[in-house]
DNA sequence: AATATCTATCGTATATTTACGATGAACGAT
DNA sequence: ATCGTTCATCGTAAATATACGATAGATATT
C-alpha cells in the first residue's frame, strides 16, 4: 500500500479505529469475555479455551494491552491478565459518542 | 497464515468483529460523519473531503457497505450513499450489550 | 544446580488490507 | 451518436494481520 494515510486523519478518529480494530476478531473479543468472567487469569487458562495456539493467544493478547483494554501483570512465571476498566470506560464512552453523532439512536 | 480460525467462535462474536473491523479505519469513521452531516452524498463529494483517491474511497464505502452500516443507492450515473440507522442502531447495541458485559461501567 | 512451568518472541508462511492508476460501464446532456 | 461525468472494478504493490512451531528467558520447585 505504499505509504499508509491513517496518521492524516483526526486524532481522536485514529484512536477510534485503533480500538475498534483491537475488537475486530472474535477471538479478542471472547477474550475479554473470559478476563471478565474469571476476573484474572494467566495466558495458559485462556489458550485452553480457545481454538488457537499458545503464540497466537499471546499474539492477541498483545494487541489488546496495545490499545490498553487489558492488563499483565507479571506474577513469577505466569502472566495475570486482567480487564483494564478505565480504559473500556473511555472506549465505551467514545463508541457511544460516535454512535449519537452518526446514528439517529 | 494457513487457515483462518474465527469461523471457529461463536456466530455472535463473530459478527462484532466484524463490525469493529469496519470502524477499524479513521476514514471509515469519517465518512460514516460526513453522511450524517450532509444526511446523503455521493462518492465524488467524500473523495473531496478525505486525503485519498476515489478507488480507494469506493473502496471503503464498499467495505462499509458490506457489513450494512450504510446505503448507496444508484440515481442515474451517480450512487447516492447514505447512513443505514437500523444497522447502526443494531451495532450500538450489540456493543453496548459486549461494553457492558466486560466493563463495570 | 537441575528441572519443570509459563509465556513472549522469533522465524516463517499465507491471507487480508490499504493504496493507487487505469479502465470500463452506466447514464445524462449535447 | 458522441461526450462528459460518476463510480466500481481490475491489476498491482506494499504493509499488516493471522497462525503455527520452536526457542529462549524468567521463576518457582525439587
Amino acid at each position: 500500500m505504499a505509504l499508509s494515510k491513517k496518521e492524516e486523519f483526526d486524532t481522536n478518529d485514529i484512536w477510534l479505529a485503533d480500538v475498534a480494530k483491537s475488537l475486530s476478531h472474535p477471538a479478542r473479543i471472547r477474550i475479554l469475555k473470559i478476563l471478565t468472567e474469571m476476573n484474572v487469569c494467566m495466558c495458559g487458562d485462556i489458550v485452553e479455551l480457545l481454538p488457537l495456539s499458545q503464540s497466537t493467544v499471546s499474539q492477541h493478547l498483545k494487541e489488546l494491552k496495545r490499545v490498553g483494554l487489558i492488563q499483565g501483570d507479571i506474577e513469577g512465571p505466569k502472566v495475570c491478565y486482567c480487564i483494564n476498566n478505565k480504559m473500556l470506560q473511555k472506549a465505551k464512552k467514545e463508541l457511544d459518542k460516535l454512535f449519537n453523532q452518526v446514528c439517529a439512536c
